[in-house]
DNA sequence: ATCTATGCAAACATTTTGCAGGCTG
DNA sequence: CAGCCTGCAAAATGTTTGCATAGAT
């Protein structure tokens, strides 16, 4: 079964409807690697799908978050979007904001591996983790 | 001798201007741990200083992030600037925006670690890399 | 005295929101 | 056929820019 049937699956058994517009966007994101950002995916897609809006995009990519089926980065120029969700490194440049994947083994040794193998010029790292702190926990907050 | 009075010289034999605005941005972000935004960084040094403006604490905050002296995390409702730029884990919560910064050892264990000892419910992690790529350190645009 | 840095306000880019109508279940 | 989802447009948010002037060197 297709990683888009599952997907679709579980957000019917949600209670989410399914359109064709929700489908579009989680089938293209599903099967690129290009991290594209909320504008250039709706420019993609309604070259297929005219009947899709940006807002309709944004509220998509909102709903798909939550579900943790894409990853948000936010970067300049605006957020990118990932459907590669696991733990995973990304190499960004700060100039012309390409996003490469990448495999590592350890953090210690990451960075130094990194330049010396993709001909980066590091000049920062980040290792972010997300969640909900104990006190949002409590209040049960927009979860 | 103070950090402060390291980095105004450092800024000084570069050939930028001292001003009392830069001093008060420089000082403010060296001596606090809460990340602030630049909205809520110029409240705060408007209190002290009056005559700051919004676009000179972004113009400072740019210098600053060229010359390696803050970091900036682009969150959900605006970026938030940190001086410790070594290398270092954020636990950022998704919900109030609350930024810890988290002591680890290897990136395997970090995120089982970070959800027993910090009780955060983590959704998600990222590690991050920023640097020019090779096209782009060939061009030599913007560093 | 020179010329960079500032403040102001307008411009800009991205994302969010409200509402009327359409489509899924 | 009930109510969630959509498209549109306006609004909100965060950041950048242009220009005249103040102020650091």
């Amino acid at each position: 079964m297709q990683k888009l049937d599952l997907i679709v699956n579980d957000l019917r058994k949600d209670g989410y409807r399914i359109t064709p517009q929700r489908v579009a966007i989680i089938d293209y994101i599903l099967n690129t690697e290009s991290h594209p950002t909320a504008e250039s995916l709706h420019e993609v897609i309604q070259k297929k799908h005219p009947m899709v809006s940006l807002a309709t995009v944004y509220k998509t990519l909102d709903l798909l978050k939550k579900k943790g089926i894409v990853q948000e980065l936010r970067l300049a120029g605006g957020s990118r979007y990932d459907a590669n969700v696991g733990r995973h490194v990304n190499l960004v440049c700060v100039n012309c904001g390409k996003i490469e994947d990448v495999d590592y083994d350890l953090l210690e040794e990451i960075e130094n591996k990194v330049a010396r193998k993709s001909k980066y010029d590091i000049v920062g790292s980040k290792f972010e983790l997300y969640g909900y702190c104990s006190n949002c926990q409590k209040a049960g907050i927009a979860k």
